[in-house]
DNA sequence: TTTT
DNA sequence: TTTT
């Protein structure tokens, strides 16, 4: 059995980083990955691909990369599923980062700033990150969402179920 | 942009072989591939990672590997997404092969035969197998389901566009 | 910078097992891998690829693995040189293994036995393994050989510099 | 079988471009691969990893790529071996590129100038590059020389059964 | 200086 | 909605 995955691309958005109750930091973020052929109407496509990342690289994520921003991605597919609000099992397929490359030239290195901030986190997560979003049911660490990479300010429900090791 | 996925698994059913409207042979299967870590439990999980793959190495699939089969995937990750049955955009992720490795010691190399037997191919799809579907808004080779790889014997609207060159 | 390797292929001999001075353990193996592709005389030729794996996977695949055996490798690429005999510096590139995979079905997984057993290890490395070998100028964990990897039953010197973390 | 490599470095040289008597572009080049982590004296290393490509893209590399160039590789391994110039056997292990990404941004993208410049070839291969160097025993697409990837502007021996397809 |  |  083997699971590797290599990624190169530009992050969609800035990342999202969050806490599991035990204090495991956790970024997810998407990667737009051109491809290399066109389709039959000449346009170059992308794929989006969510990514994972867990502990010390995901402060790193969110420190350094920001919307837009290069990065390479080492690490292996991971599938979940949960039930989704209409009560339908939700399947989704991700990529669990072992290691986060920043690929932009020196000068984008510096801690990103700007309303996603890192440092300043505020609206939407003020107090307990992880305040139980009670009428919801809940299966790994997002909520039962069409997207469970879209969470638009929501507190989400991280379980320390889904830390990789 | 890079984008490389290298899969070791076993298929969890035998593979799905159908053609597109000019004659493209596309198989479908899914490969459940060992978690080399357990979980707090103590449980060995598994990731059931789906895979297409196009032309000749699709009909290689579809008479050389069964359910249970070790094969190697090498590939790349895309993402689609269509309407589903309820409206909602349904994500999906899989993995693209561009070669497929039977890892099967030579004398499980026999072309598989039984029920969903490549050459024999019976109920469902008989006649032409892309009549179209009328009731249903497609997009990409699959049918608007929950579930693409999920068909169960329905026909199936497999378009050229999906061709990955 | 990334740096990842994936092979999947047979040992060519039985794997090579030695510790360093502070016990850890390091493997050394060649992985025959057939090419996909016929050459112009149209024969299928190999790669004959160098393969490192140190400490617990290192005894794993002493044990597991012999001649013959196929196993899938996930690593890192890495350069090594040293000065030849004949003075000449001499340049290595060989795949640092992080994990091992063993894709022989189930009842070829016993333990080798044979006269390059792990367990019975007897002749050329009796007594101390690590015997230095004086007049010899050493760089890397092998002997100033032409060729690291051959290294013919005589003592060789291996560095705790060499551990990959 | 398998055989995967993903890389990600920066041109240790401008990349090296000939043409096989049949007229097939090749380009070499290494790229350092920094680790990720530190040695015993806590210095970062890199490795030194030699690369090849064929056709189209070694034509694409020789004209975006120059020394220090950040690049993507994605490509396997490969061996090769010819009689060095003292008759011993040489060894190589090299990566063949079947794609090659430009990392750097959009401004560093326009065709490299200089003295290795592509467009303006001079020095050393005037004429035939591939009048023959009749008085050494070739085999592969180099001079047999301590380091295949050194040729300081000598005329080379390339052949087209290197082609890897 | 190579594996099935 | 899963493989050995």
């Amino acid at each position: 059995m083997m699971n590797r995955v290599v990624l190169v691309g530009r992050l969609t958005k800035d990342p999202d980083l969050r806490y599991t109750p035990s204090g495991a930091a956790v970024a997810t973020f998407t990667l737009a990955v051109n491809r290399t052929f066109t389709n039959q109407q000449g346009e170059r496509e992308a794929d989006f691909i969510n990514c994972v990342v867990w502990r010390k690289p995901a402060e790193n994520v969110a420190n350094f990369l920001k919307k837009g921003s290069l990065a390479g991605v080492d690490g292996r597919l991971q599938t979940r599923n949960y039930e989704g609000q209409d009560g339908k099992r939700v399947y989704v397929t991700e990529v669990v980062a072992e290691s986060v490359q920043f690929l932009e030239p020196r000068n984008s290195g510096q801690p990103r700033t700007g309303n996603n901030d890192f440092y300043g986190g505020s609206q939407g997560n003020q107090g307990n990150p992880f305040s139980q979003n009670q009428n919801q049911r809940n299966q790994g660490y997002t909520r039962v969402d069409e997207d469970p990479f879209s969470n638009d300010g929501q507190p989400i429900d991280i379980s320390d179920d889904d830390l990789p090791f």
